[in-house]
DNA sequence: AAGACGAAAGTGGTTGA
DNA sequence: TCAACAACTTTCGTCTT
């Protein structure tokens, strides 16, 4: 856990979780989510004479997010050029040209898409596991040629969000929409498209996933939340699950758990951060009431709340 | 007045002939 | 390629708190 947090700020809490795979700190107390990007201070290797060999680093490591992969020489940058007057400046843009010359379509194309691609991410605070993930994917399908037809924009967005599938991680299909400023059925096609052409596979999402983040929003304890994932368990043994989006059915659980704990909130409230409606919700909310039989516990909790 | 609930019609995507 | 279909949304009226 990075020096930085040590307390929540939120309740004060010193009981704090840090999920490396997903850059969040997590208080346990009271659930709220600190820090959503944190740089891995890792480091690669354990021992320095370990049975693997040697694992110290030597220079930058290898990225993707990169479009040479963090290992080639760039020419005339700015910086360099103010140093330098008359001739050699020349000859410095003569360099520049024919490095320009010597790019290959596909690398100007990855500089502007990997560009893209971190404006993305770093909009949604990512963590760089996902980007680095996301890079990859997309350097894939330039190479395969899948870009071709399509813009470079929804393909970025879509490496994204298969990217974020992968790595548990998920944001909705609206919310990249929002940040990339590509439709969402785009969205979809060109990541329905890349993950077949690729052979990626990516485990339909699992709506616990969506809870840490939702509760986070709508600010309810910890309690409410590690309920509420229970509750999805119980969904999921009665099969209540597949086929529906699992925003939905994790809203559902979330409204349910935090009726429970008498931290009531709208449906509205729920639909909105979920980003469903709240008609969703409700039928949602009612299936679970009817199969996992918590009507009487609602009840208990409406004539404890008449009492008063 | 606001929220919860449910019915009905509409939308976009999947599937199977 | 088209039609049937399931999930979800939008809209609206009614009931509850």
């Amino acid at each position: 856990m990075p020096e930085l947090v040590k307390k929540c700020p939120e309740c004060g809490g010193i009981n704090l979780s840090w999920n490396k795979e997903r850059g969040e700190i997590i208080c346990k107390d009271c659930g709220l989510v600190i820090e959503e990007k944190m740089v891995d201070f890792t480091q690669e290797w354990r021992e320095f004479d370990s049975e693997d060999g040697d694992r110290r680093r030597a220079g930058a490591p290898m990225t993707y997010t990169q479009y040479d992969h963090g290992l080639g020489t760039e020419v005339g940058q700015k910086a360099d050029l103010f140093k330098l007057g008359g001739r050699d400046r020349n000859k410095f843009f003569r360099l520049r040209k024919w490095q320009y010359r010597i790019s290959t379509a596909i690398e100007r194309n990855l500089k502007l898409a990997l560009a893209e691609l971190k404006r993305v991410s770093s909009y949604l605070k990512l963590p760089k596991s996902v980007e680095e993930e996301s890079a990859r994917i997309y350097t894939l399908a330039v190479q395969k040629g899948l870009v071709r037809g399509r813009s470079m924009e929804s393909v970025v967005a879509g490496a994204l969000y298969a990217a974020c599938r992968r790595h548990d991680v998920p944001r909705t299909l609206d919310e990249l929409s929002e940040a990339s400023g590509i439709e969402k059925k785009e969205i979809g096609r060109t990541y329905r498209f890349v993950t077949r052409e690729l052979g990626i596979t990516i485990l339909p999402s699992n709506p616990a996933d969506y809870i840490a983040r939702f509760a986070s929003s709508l600010k309810l304890s910890a309690e409410t939340q590690s309920n509420s994932i229970e509750i999805l368990e119980q969904a999921q043994k009665a099969e209540l699950t597949s086929g529906r989006g699992p925003t939905g059915i994790a809203a559902a659980a979330l409204y349910v758990s935090a009726l429970l704990h008498g931290e009531k909130r709208t449906q509205r409230e729920v639909a909105d951060v979920a980003g469903v409606t709240e008609v969703t919700i409700r039928n949602r909310y009612k299936e679970l009431l009817d199969e996992l039989k918590l009507e009487k516990e609602i009840k208990k909790k409406k004539k404890s709340r008449k009492k008063r």
